[in-house]
DNA sequence: TTGCGTTATATTTATCAAAATATAACGGTT
DNA sequence: AACCGTTATATTTTGATAAATATAACGCAA
């Protein structure tokens, strides 16, 4: 039974200032271990400097320990890298979301099968 | 294991041209329900009229039938009802919404016990 | 006919988060 | 010393979105 309609939503870790962990900041920490740099993972995502920098500080303080490392100066400028840390909570975080994505599929197939497109009309009418 | 994060999460049911559920939807059929006017139920959660009958309308369009019946004019200047349809639609709602944040819960609890607050040191120490 | 509280709709204003911009500091290289 | 690309930080500007405001129509009652 196809129904039009789907289950979504947004799952992130909150943490004592608010979110911890989520999608954006996810894919921004991928991003640093990818480029090595967070100017670079930035601009990879079409993000300001300045949102990921303010991103990456609110992650950094909440976690108790740096998830990653950054230097400046130097013969390329400076950059960034994750710490093992940072690995983990990019694994710990795909994880939880590939479960709760598992979850509103099978939301929205519950869904299909009981109600179809029927908001409208008997619902417990026979076919 | 008390952790100090918890998962957290939106839902909202997706129609052909966006949300077509969300939880503050849900809570301004349930005004209506309860006040027979969409101008009162848009004032009881300090909503503007016109945000209210804006994601009144896209309810309404998408479910195919009305989830609102409106009148205007008359002694009491006119009012708005739940149909069937809608009083279906708050319930399908908060029924998989409880699901929803069954999971969430038990995917704090999880983490809890897996992860302590350790993101930082070695997650194969012994305590 | 006038008044009332609604629904219905358009237009203007305010808010606030994101983006853009600017500046400084850093530390290696040339 | 001068240069480079980066991190770090403050300030300004923009843009999207919600709110506020205004106006009209409705239909019954006094």
């Amino acid at each position: 039974m196809k129904s039009g309609f789907q289950w979504r939503g947004r799952l992130w870790l909150e943490g004592e200032e608010g979110t911890f962990l989520g999608y954006g900041r996810v894919v921004l920490l991928e991003r640093i271990g990818e480029h090595g740099s967070l100017a670079q993972a930035a601009r990879s995502m079409e993000m300001s400097y300045k949102h990921a920098w303010d991103l990456l500080d609110s992650m950094n303080r909440q976690a108790g320990c740096k998830l990653v490392e950054t230097s400046r100066g130097g013969k390329s400028g400076g950059g960034a890298r994750l710490t093992p840390a940072g690995e983990r909570a990019i694994a710990v975080f795909w994880e939880y979301h590939a479960r709760f994505q598992a979850v509103l599929q099978e939301m929205t197939a519950k869904l299909g099968e009981t109600l179809g497109d029927a908001w409208c009309g008997d619902p417990g009418a026979e076919p």
